[in-house]
DNA sequence: AACCAGGACGTGA
DNA sequence: TCACGTCATGGT
């Protein structure tokens, strides 16, 4: 059986770093927005545009898939209005839905985002609470803690639906959230925050895109670099 | 043509 | 607490 600490060596070792969270990078020929990644670097964002600009990505790919989400994100881009104050005020809901279309659930998700702009507005630039991130309508734990990580550098574990699925199917039992969160806490309590910021980065991230390739609601086990650990895997084997 | 995608909320047991 | 319906588009 193997160790959550295994699992994520695993696949930290066959698919390298990740460098998360996307950010949109302007192509300075083309002129066009596009998402870049930037493995190695774990420094958290210092502008309040950029961390606002993460919390709305991650509100927008709420159960959506990253591509309607991306897609929406630069719809705002382009027309300017991934902007905290311009979202805050009185923006045209209308446009704002059309803008976001792409990601599903535009009714809920432009309100969602006009309340993350007021919100972050209000911070100035201190660090949220999570409790704070929680009570906001449209923020729950998986989107509260990809802001806490991702934007303002807390090390949090992002306990998602991929990482639950592939920790159930990998070693049993039942897995919620704060229970999975609770428990990555424990395992890596003995690094430093510096190191641990690394490692819940890169987990989730890792969790993410294995899940996308391989272990997501639907299972594609062919090729799965865990297969051989995987109990589920084994254990099904007649169903394949 | 169902099923799935980097969830969260409201409701009723 | 937990199960279930709802929200919507786009790709396979």
């Amino acid at each position: 059986m193997p160790t959550i600490e295994g699992i994520i060596e695993i696949l930290s070792a066959h698919y390298g770093p990740q460098g998360w969270w996307p950010l949109l990078r302007q192509d300075p020929l083309t002129r066009t927005w596009q998402e870049t990644y930037h493995p190695g670097d774990y420094r958290p964002p210092t502008s309040q545009e950029t961390r606002f600009e993460i919390g709305a990505g991650a509100i927008l790919t709420q159960n959506t898939s990253w591509q309607g989400a991306l897609t929406a994100l630069i719809s705002l881009k382009q027309s300017g209005c991934l902007e905290p104050r311009r979202l805050a005020e009185e923006p045209d809901i209308e446009t704002l839905c059309r803008l976001i279309r792409s990601s599903g659930f535009f009714n809920q998700k432009q309100e969602r985002l006009r309340l993350w702009a007021r919100f972050i507005l209000s911070l100035k630039e201190r660090t949220p609470a999570r409790a704070e991130l929680l009570a906001l309508k449209g923020i729950g734990p998986e989107t509260a803690d990809s802001i806490l990580l991702y934007a303002y550098g807390q090390p949090v574990f992002i306990a998602d639906a991929y990482a639950r699925l592939l920790i159930t199917r990998l070693l049993g039992g039942t897995w919620t959230y704060e229970n999975l969160a609770g428990e990555m806490n424990h395992l890596f309590r003995h690094l430093n925050e510096p190191d641990r910021l690394k490692m819940f980065n890169e987990a989730h991230a890792l969790f993410v895109y294995h899940g996308k390739q391989h272990c997501g609601k639907r299972l594609r086990c062919q090729g799965c670099i865990l297969r051989s650990t995987c109990s589920f895997f084994s254990g099904a084997r007649h169903f394949f």
